[in-house]
DNA sequence: GAGCCGTGGTA
DNA sequence: TTACCAAGGCT
């Protein structure tokens, strides 16, 4: 034929049957999915193990939450077992996981299944869409792999798998609306829960940030920023703001009854609810380090240097004392037994910040 | 819409 | 080392 008109400035349309091959042999085995030889055969997950690991998966990684989605389910196997649970018991359990809102909206959204729902989720996008902690991603996803409902299911792989296929120029996040009705179109009716889980693995293994495995992309003969060999340069994102830089003191103080004062934070706010060491402000860096005298109270507090960490929007450098053989009046918090330490709802730089002050404290055995 | 909200892995 | 990023939601 005369129809040369460049070899292929159009490409072939974006096949969802293709992705969906590509999955049933380069899945990832995950604890809480259902493989796709089970899922044709019309077998769903437990919608309280794919609610469970959305929430942790939110802007964590699977490897991250393997050892937590392993832990909670084994601890508590239904919802109305983590509706039972008290609250702290779940923060606890939560520590080191971060963006601690979550682990907070787990419990109430747990509440509000068993108490409302007869300790059944509902099962659309919208009636999920309605609990705590579940938003527009996670609705849809739940929907779709718990449900199989044809939700269009875009989280930031998703993002990035469609801004190359389509060469979006526009940036984030203002380009997702359009991102979303290029999903819409191509999610199947059939296996739409594959689809979505298709997509975010081929997203994360396959079509990475930098130096994706294009060869072995299923969309390799659509995919418009390929065939302009550029996909790095999507997704087009705004740019970031530079950190600023936070200082602050911790008071570790151990009692001669071998236990450590902790306190609990406020509900609300950064490390809300969870666990701390006496703390000052954390505030914009002053010249001169802050010194022990805004110490909860008088002792011989001793300087065991500085903790930095980088919390999302702000670095923290933390000024760490120690006192010891302290007297148990202080009863601004409570005084813990140094070996139920790691039973505690210690954030990580709490416990970064404890260790600089007791190196391996949180070895210490029970008993 | 934009800022707030953790942590650990990777290049 | 610095920078980027991860199955986002809430206000």
């Amino acid at each position: 034929m005369m129809n040369e008109r460049v070899s292929r400035t159009s490409t072939a349309r974006p096949d969802a049957g293709a992705l969906l091959a590509w999955y049933d042999r380069h899945h990832r085995d995950l604890p809480w999915r259902v493989s796709p030889p089970m899922a044709k055969q019309g077998v769903l997950p437990d919608p309280y193990h794919i609610w469970l690991s959305e929430v942790m998966l939110q802007q964590t990684t699977v490897q991250a939450v393997k050892a937590y989605f392993d832990k909670f389910v084994r601890r508590w196997p239904t919802v109305n077992d983590l509706a039972a649970a008290p609250v702290e018991d779940v923060m606890a359990a939560w520590a080191g996981l971060g963006y601690y809102a979550r682990a907070r909206n787990l419990k109430k959204c747990a509440d509000a299944v068993a108490s409302d729902h007869g300790g059944i989720f509902p099962d659309t996008e919208d009636g999920l869409r309605a609990l705590p902690g579940v938003g527009d991603y996670t609705s849809a996803a739940i929907a779709a792999i718990a449900f199989n409902r044809p939700s269009a299911v875009m989280d930031a792989n998703v993002e990035r798998v469609i801004s190359r296929l389509y060469a979006i120029d526009a940036p984030l996040p203002g380009a997702k609306p359009q991102m979303k009705a290029r999903v819409a179109e191509m999610t199947p009716a059939d296996r739409p829960g594959d689809f979505a889980q298709a997509m975010m693995d081929l997203g994360a293994t396959t079509c990475t940030p930098k130096r994706p495995s294009c060869v072995l992309c299923p969309f390799r003969e659509a995919c418009v920023a390929l065939l302009a060999d550029d996909p790095e340069r999507f997704p087009v994102k705004a740019p970031k703001k530079a950190k600023p830089v936070r200082q602050g003191a911790v008071f570790v103080a151990v009692s001669s009854k071998g236990r450590m004062l902790l306190r609990r934070r406020p509900d609300k706010g950064l490390l809300g609810g969870m666990t701390e060491v006496p703390t000052t402000d954390w505030t914009a860096r002053i010249d001169g380090a802050s010194g022990s005298d805004a110490a909860p109270f008088a002792a011989d507090w001793q300087p065991k240097g500085t903790v930095i960490h980088v919390f999302t929007h702000f670095e923290l450098r933390l000024s760490v004392y120690l006192a010891v053989d302290i007297a148990e009046t202080d009863d601004r918090g409570w005084w813990a037994p140094l070996e139920t330490l790691a039973d505690q709802a210690l954030p990580t730089v709490m416990k970064k910040a404890i260790e600089a002050a007791i190196p391996h404290v949180f070895r210490v055995p029970k008993g």
